[in-house]
DNA sequence: CGCTTCGAGTTCCTTAAGGGAACCCCAATT
DNA sequence: AATTGGGGTTCCCTTAAGGAACTCGAAGCG
């Protein structure tokens, strides 16, 4: 194997990467969420080579992330996001808020959000799930877990 | 040029991409978030190839994701996250909500986040900034903002 | 009824990026 | 003077991305 498996690291960040760390695999699965969803499309819209969407389409299907379905009679297939996938875009929108603070320029953002509770256009912004207040990297401390990779005697 | 160039793509995703797109970058970043923050350490930790950390930790620096600072009188250097780095980490935090819930299956997450402000174990949650209400991907339209791509009359 | 069209891929070749091991440089320690 | 250790370079090999051409199967058309 050329590139490093990462699905084996006891890691989420890792594990997540296996999913959607591969080049194209983000924007593919965001032209899916806002629409983009035949093959043809993806294709012209991302300017992707076929081999290579033909590749991830399949393996985004394999770990649940979007399904095929068929839209016609003849053997005709569009891809839509699963509950897994529809949460992976969560990513995304953090994505875009950094993205377009931190690299639009003059120009701005490509693209604005509006949220259908109030209706008003803005960013995602990440909070405790307990308390609600502002979450980010410096408001956390880091705890082993029940996950956590350990050497075993059997192994040692 | 081999791999395409996703920073002139008039989308935050993509431009976020061509910064910490590439395989290990978002790793060596929650390395260095976490304190493993020295080239032997962040080797040793990834088992990712010198040379591909030298080339990523330059990058990451080019971009002014990470600085690069002395820590003795001998040529010694660790890394250590800018603002704009540590904005950045938001994306991971997200990463990891899902990661450990799609991803850590009977073992659990790896590892637990303890929010300084309640004191409580647990995940980022993503909210509207304005009016504090939940906010995914089906809780948002998607409108042209002023940096979208246009054909101008001139190139045309 | 045969020909064309179109979506959705496959095949094949070229090029560049990741993996891995060996090697290098410099400053301090012994 | 020789050793150690951090922080990289170099070199070779393999695999993945780009890209263009080709295939296949079901309609649609004349």
């Amino acid at each position: 194997m050329q590139r490093t498996d990462f699905s084996e690291m006891a890691c989420s960040i890792a594990r997540t990467l296996d999913v959607i760390g591969e080049p194209w695999s983000p924007l593919i699965l965001r032209d899916i969420w806002v629409g983009i969803s035949r093959f043809e499309q993806i294709q012209a819209d991302l300017g992707i080579s076929r081999k290579v969407l033909t590749e991830r389409l399949n393996y985004l299907v394999e770990r649940g992330i979007i399904e095929r379905q068929p839209y016609d009679r003849r053997p005709r297939y569009e891809y839509v996001l699963t509950g897994k996938g529809t949460e992976l875009v969560d990513v995304l929108m953090v994505m875009v808020r950094w993205g377009d603070k931190w690299l639009a320029g003059e120009a701005g953002p490509p693209v604005l959000y509006r949220h259908h509770a109030c209706g008003q256009i803005g960013s995602v912004d990440l909070r405790c799930e307990h308390c609600g207040q502002p979450m980010h990297a410096a408001d956390i401390d880091l705890m082993p877990g029940p996950g956590t990779a350990v050497v075993t005697a059997a192994t040692a």
